[in-house]
DNA sequence: TGTATAGGTCTCACTTAGAGACTGCGTGTG
DNA sequence: CACACGCAGTCTCTAAGTGAGACCTATACA
């Protein structure tokens, strides 16, 4: 483990390691950005559209979730389909890139449900003292 | 895959689903939060001091590193050690559990490396259109 | 005496996120 | 026929978060 990830961490800076060219930087600001994670869980279960999904995560506002939606869409993750109905509707499903994405994704929830607990006792110790 | 992350859900949701007592934001809040993880990754390198780690991560202000280290000694996975020494130096090392992040994070950055081509050509598709 | 290191804190400017009103269009309801 | 509603967003305004960098206290060294 501490091998494999040191070595990591040489080979980017041999390659040159430009931060903005990086791939942590690229998964973490998705994972990070709040809403795309758990935008992906949801069209996971099912290809869903706009307000279909604002339903199902009912904190974030349109504004995110249009916002969220598009740079999921520009990096490939997420695939937006524009149905030519009467009031045109717009399904939004996962590409092989978003779905593969949930592979990884399950083993960092499962990291989460495990510490959950520790990190709560960690955390309500801390504040007290 | 689509029932395992279907079933969470779903579980989650039995259990009440606290949006503030999810483990997926309170993983997620720190792998999102742009310099924790990376500073995880610079710890389980080493076990190192306020200013070495600045110096490794070039980009982040001291006053970021600051609160990182806090929100991440909160959690319990960091731990932060204070030397007597003549001008008191202080040591921030992985605790267990932050270091058993390690093992799901490196999945993560597995895929990540694995899909970032992939993902810049999406990119520059999308921005081209 | 001046400079460097340590580990931070403080302030200010700027960016980002969130709430929620508003749009345009078509359908159903009274 | 008028009214309200759902769709898929956009727009504006405000609040919160982020980053740069000056500043602080203390010791050691030249």
């Amino acid at each position: 483990m501490r091998d494999l990830m040191t070595d990591r961490i040489e080979q980017w800076k041999a390659r040159g390691f430009d931060p903005n060219n990086c791939p942590v930087r690229m998964v973490l600001d998705h994972v990070a950005a709040k809403w795309t994670s758990l935008i992906l869980l949801e069209l996971e279960k099912e290809p869903q559209r706009f307000n279909a999904l604002g339903r199902a995560l009912p904190d974030i506002s349109k504004r995110m979730l249009t916002q969220s939606l598009r740079d999921l869409e520009r990096d490939g993750m997420v695939r937006r389909k524009v149905y030519d109905t009467k009031p045109p509707s717009v399904e939004y499903s996962l590409t092989d890139v978003g779905l593969s994405f949930m592979a990884p994704f399950s083993q960092l929830l499962d990291w989460a449900e495990k510490n959950q607990s520790q990190i709560l006792a960690a955390r309500s110790g801390y504040d007290k003292s």
